[in-house]
This record gives structure tokens, sequence and C-alpha cells, in this order.
RNA sequence: GCUCCCAUCGUCUAGGGGUUAGGACACCACUCUUUCACAGUGAAAACACGAGUUCGAAUCUCGUUGGGAGCGCCA
């Protein structure tokens, strides 16, 4: 196998306990770029800071991503041939790397106390400095010094050691050449005094070593990709294809955040989204195939998707649009789907306790279908088809409650108790006599029945809903409004 | 503050030297429907600004302005 030219990419998530929108963003587009190409999809755990260890994380993380559909290739409790896949078990790779960076002279122990740079991190702003970085104090300790040092027990990080005078330029994906100074670079913190690495050293290492071909990220790492570089370097190491994502925005262009509204992918979950609905939506965000296609299922996307296509700009998160991309994946469902899926809703729902067949809501389906967007809405914009309506529309009482309108829905019920078990056809009939003979317009009955069996104005055509909730429903619902009405 | 990135309707975007600057969401109107929705039709809505290159810039270059991100023993 020529394993050099796979295309290899890594969704490296940290375990902060759930999944952003923007990380799935991320998540998805390196997803896509492998299974476009025939490549393969790494789930990497980066769990490298342990103050900020939270039980259950990782296996929430994974249950969000499987929800989503992003199956990945190797990782965690999956295993393949470049594990661990948790860094926390690759301490011994690090130490051993580190070793070797030291031993190059290309990074040093620092014994300079938190305190000290702070100190040093203030002084450096007050005198308006362009850049605060570390000002070196520990590169020139012998190596007896660091040795006596490290055996009085004092602590110490490993660094960086980056050359000022140098340029670093490197090639985005999306951004084309990226050019950084230097001397603006910080000796960057490797290792850390509890041993565990930075992010910085811990990431280049398992790129390199899971032969990871593009690093496909957001943008936030864009500025310290320099750092990247000078370590690939430091190692002799080729560098991977660096692709840099546009960001995911708040409303006001900031960046997608948690005061400004939902950010977790298990939020839109929780809140009836579909999967489809989600992935197709955030796709478009920042990527489009060149053409007026909206609608997408995954395996469009798959075979859609190209990284070339990938713009620059930031994209607004617009939750509208969402919405709109959900009602129409939902109608694209079958009536079989469905019901499975009211069920489950059901449940969860006030209306829990009670029992429907799939024939029932085989008809309450078909009638709301297209006047919904999220599946809970059959059940609470069509809640007259669970229960009996408590309280009547306002403007609908209003406008059409007239002072004989109970005789006329009186003479109604009448009819259709002539019916056995009417059908939508004999409803009607039964509404058209009913105007007939009593010399009325069949609006002075359509309106005021629609508001007694539903307590709303709105709704799927009138003798649907009747034929849904029968004629005992029915006249019960007349008798009833007719009572609370008067 | 410094570094880097970015700039087409309100939003997501197409278009990358010659276009009536196209589509979608949202909004509005009309049609359909004695309701609501769906659908259809239509309206309104954008190339941030200034120079330069060119016969000709939304498109290429530079600058300005604006926005964003990053500057941690976080990732």
């Amino acid at each position: 196998m020529t394993d050099t030219k796979k295309i290899r990419v890594r969704y490296a998530p940290s375990p902060t306990g759930y999944i952003h929108i923007g990380n799935l963003r991320t998540a998805l587009y390196n997803y896509l770029f492998a299974r476009h190409n025939g490549g393969e999809f790494i789930l990497r755990i980066e769990d490298t800071d342990r103050t900020r260890y939270i039980e259950g994380a990782v296996e929430n993380l994974i249950k969000t991503l499987e929800w989503t559909g992003l199956d990945y290739d190797e990782g965690p409790f999956k295993g393949g041939n470049y594990g661990p896949y948790f860094q926390s078990e690759r301490l011994k790779i690090y130490k051993e790397h580190s070793d070797i960076l030291l031993k190059k002279k290309k990074a040093y122990h620092c014994f300079c106390t938190p305190e000290r740079l702070k100190a040093l991190r203030e002084e450096q702003q007050k005198q308006k400095l362009n850049q605060t970085k570390y000002d070196k104090h520990c590169l020139n300790l012998s190596d007896d010094e660091i040795n006596e040092k490290i055996s009085q027990g004092i602590p110490y990080v490993i660094r960086l050691n980056v050359n000022p005078e140098e340029k670093i330029k490197f090639n985005d994906y999306i951004r084309g050449e990226v050019e950084f100074s230097g001397e603006l670079i910080d000796d960057q913190i490797l290792v850390k005094s509890d041993g565990y690495p930075t992010y910085h050293l811990a990431n280049v290492i398992d790129d390199y070593l899971m032969k990871v071909s593009h690093v496909i990220r957001g943008e936030e790492w864009l500025p310290s990709t320099p750092k990247h570089i000078l370590l690939y370097e430091a190692f002799g190491w080729g560098t991977p294809v660096f692709a840099h994502l546009p960001l995911l925005l708040n409303p006001d262009r900031s960046k997608l955040s948690k005061r400004q509204g939902d950010v977790a992918v298990e939020d839109y979950r929780n809140k009836g989204y579909l999967k489809e609905a989600l992935i197709n939506f955030i796709a478009l965000l920042g990527w489009s195939a060149g053409d007026d296609k909206e609608f997408y299922n995954f395996d469009e996307l798959i075979s859609a998707f190209s990284l070339d296509r990938v713009h620059k700009t930031g994209a607004i998160f617009d939750l509208e649009k969402l919405n709109w991309l959900n009602a129409e994946h939902l109608r694209k469902k079958s009536n079989n789907e469905l019901i499975e899926m009211l069920r489950v809703g059901l449940k969860e729902s006030k209306y829990s306790g009670l029992e429907f067949s799939d024939e029932y809501l085989r008809t309450v389906i078909s009638a709301m279908r297209e006047r919904v967007s999220f599946i809970k809405e059959f059940y609470e914009k069509g809640f007259y088809f669970f229960e009996e309506p408590d309280t009547y529309e306002d403007p609908g009482v209003r406008k059409g409650w007239k002072p004989h309108t109970p005789d006329i829905l009186k003479k109604f019920a009448e009819k259709i108790s002539a019916f056995e078990n009417p059908t939508k056809e004999e409803f009607e009939i039964a509404l058209l006599e009913t105007a007939t003979e009593m010399n009325i317009g069949k609006g002075n009955i359509v309106h005021p029945l629609r508001l007694a069996v539903s307590g709303v104005s709105g709704g799927p055509g009138i003798f649907d809903i009747l034929s849904i909730i029968g004629k005992e429903k029915t006249i019960n619902r007349i008798n009833r409004i007719i009572e609370k009405l008067k």
C-alpha cells in the first residue's frame, strides 16, 4: 500500500461535553472531503487539558457524532493502525518527541514561574510593545543548571525555540499564500509543567504519525499555524496541506457563541431538527457546488463536495433557512417514517398516556404534513386531533359567531346523526343540506364549525378534520362550544 | 495595540474583464383554497469606498474604510 498519497483527515475535538455547531461543520467538511475522495476519516480526542476533564464527555461526543451520521474509520472504541486515539494515552510518544527537540536544541527547559510570566506580560503591555512574548530568559541555562533545578523538583515547561529572524510562509488551500514574521511568534510552550503536551505539540506529532494528509480546521487556527510549521521543520518532517475554514458567525458577525443562541448540536436535536436538515444546512454555510441546488441528502453532499469550492468568508448561522430546510426534509419523509417519528414525539408529549392506531396517525399526518416544519407541530398545531379544544381563538369567535349560529350548528349535528359513520363526502352533504334548508351561505356554517371542532381558525380542510375525528366527537364539540359561548 | 484573514440583496450564495448582476430563505402582493398551509406568479432588495490597469472593471492591482479571528502551562 502506498500510504503516503492516501487522503487522511481528522476531526480532533476536545471533549468539552457537547459538539459545537461550528465544530460539526468542520467535522462535516473533513468527512465529505474524505468520503468524496475515497480517503479516511479519523476521530482523535484532544484531551490533554487535565483541568478540563469532564466525565462522560467523550461518550456524549461520540453519541452525537453517531446521530449526525458522520461515521469515522479510525478512532476511540474502534481502533485503527495509528492509535491510540486519545491524546491522554499517547504521553510516552510526546515525551520521546520532546526529547528529540531538546536534543536538537529546537526546544528548551523553562523554569519561570507563572507569576514571573504574568509580570512580564504586564510589563510588556505597559511598554506598549507590539507583542507580548516570552523573553527567552531560560534559553541559556547550562545543562548543569538545568539538571540541578530538575533534581530540586522545580517545575518546568518545555518551550519551542523560535528564531525571530525567520519568515514563515505557507500555502493555505483555501486562502492561498500566508506569511508571518518570526519575530511575532512566541516561544510556545510545548510541554506543560504537568508533563502533558499542549495542543500545538500533540497536534503536530499526531497528525504526522497518523499520516494525516490534510489539516482542515477552523480559521481561528490560522494565526498559530506558523508555530506548527516550525514544529514540523524542527522534526524534519514535511507538512500536511492546511485548509482553514471560514467561521460560523452570530447574527452580529462575531464568532458563533453560546451567548447569542444555541450552539450545541444536541440543542438542535432536542428541538426536533432533523439531522438531514442540519447537515444540509451547515454544508451550505461556506460551500456551494456552483449551481442552484440547495436541497441535498447525505450521498448527494458526498458526491458534490469539493474543498476547492469552500469560500473564505464567515457565514451567519441563520435559523430561518434551517427551519425551511427542516420542513423540506420532513415533507420528503414517507408516511410510515412519519408515523414512527410521531410516535416518538407523542411519547414525550402530554399525550403520552393516550393510544392511537397507525391508521389514525396516518390520517392526521396526511392532513397536516403540508402545514408543519417539525414533528412536534403535528400535535401542537394539530392538538385538536389529540384532545378536545378547551378555548376558542378570539378573532374566530368575534368574526364568525353570530346569535343564530348555535341553531345552525344544532341543525348540522342533527343532519350528521343520520349517518352511521359519515365519510368526508357525507359530512359535506350534511353541510350542504343544512345551508340549503336554512337558506344561508356555507361560510356561516364552515367557520363556526371549524371553531367548534378545532378551537382555531386555521388548519386542514374542515371535512378532513371532521372525518378524522368522526361523528361522535364532532357532535360533542358542537354542544360544548354552544355551552361555552352562551 | 499588534499580527493575520475577510468584503455581491437583511441572510446564505452564483457570477472571477463586456450579464437586464442569477438563485434560495425571510418579507410583501396576487392566484389557488369559504380557513390555514402547500404550490404558482410577481414585487422589493446587493457588487463598502477611492485610485490604478484596461477600449471596458462587481471581476485584476494598490490603498482606505469596515468586520472578524488570534495574541494562555485552553483547544
